[in-house]
DNA sequence: ATGAAAGCGCTAACAG
DNA sequence: CTGTTAGCGCTTTCAT
């Protein structure tokens, strides 16, 4: 492939004058091969500068060792401690990892999910878009039994294994919450209902103004992308409302904290005035005065379940298909930006 | 190398009653085949599920059109904006890319680069992280003349091409702001001066202090790693010095981020009684308050730069060895962290 | 415009 | 414990 030609199983066994098998054999470390050999081998291999050829060997074992993990976008610390959870669990297992980056694009998923499919990974951990609606572009993989576990995605694929966290709960936590802090009209900030995380979190939500005997009506309900500036609009919206909203549960950090700095540069307190929950727990939260109360959502959990579960799968052992959901726990972290009492 | 056994060109060819070869070169776009045949083995190919097998392929033309990319961490919004630059440019050209992250350790990065390594990538962008002093790791690489990138890292590779912003410029720049807005002693905040990027920030910060005829003495000289903990320390070691610093400039928004708040917790005015300028351009700088003063990293152009140099090389088009240093446009963004006049 | 045959580097029976 | 042999799926001369 490369200018000084690759040195191959059979350069070594030459140099050796032993036969190609036994070279392979020792570089694999089988155990019908004897301590001397074997060292032989190795140091020669060394000396040599080989290295394995892949293509070669995958090709033969028809297997590549390797799992695919699509992200729908990188930039978050959620995602971060995603991938560091399948890393871990992979590595150890003897798997290496392909992230495939969606760059928030339907398109680029669908081709980072034909790439995976070509490049015949063992596995795949995918986490759609929001805006991917249609799942057949895993299809190829479900038809072959490619083991397939999705995050975050529990509706729309009846086959497959999933990881996810109980939204509904997380969204009734932090309602009960803001309850519980003396607020009585709670606005909701959140992405695209039509995603099932942001519709089982506004579910929750809803169920514990229920409890509480407290009405919603729908102008308190806001669905707008988590960027800068649909979340500025948002927070102006809500502030424009008479009465004004006491309490706000926003479905993502980012978008909490232009919230709350639209609300600030406005004149208006946070908590004081209106009291907000964010979600995901990212670093920003920390950072930004008051401080953020969020929900943790436990990516290198989520991360290390999923990858456990594929291997296991792989390897044999457990058998996936019987087990569709799994469920991580997360909990709410409180912060300043809720904290209307004491 | 599932269940249902993979359909091979041969099955094509065999249901078409036409050779292997001939499936192999319609699917190829050889001109060399009729349009009938060729419209032929597309739909059979399709009406039969077939998918190439990249394994054969690359075994046989003995490259993968692939190219690796090392981060050392994926958590900022500079490596995203890096990241979808490369994939812009690569896609383009018809390579595919796999993202190895290093996870913040040097361990896993070596380990990242033989695993790209073995899987023959035909090119490699990598980002070191800030501790990997020794690049030993990547010497197989140029060993075979398998072309070679770094970001960042300007120094210490005297074979390879680097993409680099002028990290001295930066240094200069962020001084002269903070000296023009009245500041007359300023800290600074950095990571460790072994890694040639805040070795040549501080220089550029020292020789615009010296144009200046201020003077540094070695307490306003802080290094620490960019963390929460490391930064709140930092910051509070600066209050503690007599006369208090009015100015600081810090290479790293999350980091700077911290120090501000550190301050304002002790009733200390941000920008009145300490300008601080940081580095990056990180979304946080825009929400806190007040907002951050900064550096832009140009993360799209970086990574579109190195892409573009590497795709030309493997093309035979433009000698990548001629060139040896890229250096991108980086340009200071002013925000209110810095502002003490209008 | 198509076919036959060889070979990329490796592993896995099978035989010794 | 080691060697022989065949073949994974594809491309690519060389013929035709």
């Amino acid at each position: 492939m490369e200018n000084p030609k690759d040195v191959t199983i059979y350069d070594i066994a030459k140099n050796l004058n032993v036969s190609p098998s036994t070279v392979s054999r020792a570089l694999n470390d089988d155990p019908n091969v004897s301590k001397k050999t074997r060292k032989k081998v190795f140091e020669t291999a060394v000396r040599m500068g080989y290295r394995i050829n892949l293509f070669a060997k995958n090709l033969r074992q028809q297997q590549s060792l390797t799992i695919g993990v699509i992200v729908y976008e990188l930039n978050s610390s959620f995602m971060t401690l995603v991938l560091s959870g399948i890393e871990n669990v992979a590595n150890e297992a003897g798997y290496g990892i392909i992230i495939m980056d969606s760059a928030q694009s339907a398109a680029r998923e669908v081709a980072n999910a034909q790439s995976l499919f070509h490049r015949r990974v063992d596995g795949v951990i995918a986490f759609p878009g929001p805006d991917t609606k249609a799942l057949d572009h895993f299809k190829p993989f479900t038809d072959r039994n490619i083991p397939l576990i999705f995050l975050d995605h529990a509706g729309g694929v009846q086959e497959s294994t999933c990881v996810v966290i109980d939204n509904a709960m997380c969204g009734q936590m932090a309602a009960r919450h803001l309850i519980g802090q003396g607020c009585r009209r709670i606005a909701h900030l959140t992405s695209t209902l039509q995603h099932d995380i942001y519709a089982l979190r506004y579910k929750g939500f809803r169920a514990a103004l229920m409890e509480n005997d407290l009405s919603f009506d729908e102008s308190l309900l806001i669905t707008a992308p988590p960027t800068e500036e649909d979340s500025e609009l948002a927070a102006k919206k809500l502030m424009s409302l008479r009465p004004m909203p006491d309490g706000l549960f926003v479905t993502n950090d980012l978008a909490a904290a232009v919230c709350i700095r639209t609300f600030l540069d406005q004149g208006i307190r946070v908590p004081q005035d209106i009291a907000v929950v964010g979600f995901n727990n990212d670093v920003i939260g920390k950072l930004i005065k008051p401080t953020l109360t969020t929900i943790n959502y436990p990516g290198r959990e989520m991360g290390e379940t999923a990858a456990r579960n594929l291997m296991n799968h792989l390897k044999g052992v457990g058998n996936m298909n019987s087990i569709s959901i799994l469920t991580v726990r997360a909990d709410l972290i409180i912060r300043q930006s809720s904290l209307k009492k004491g």
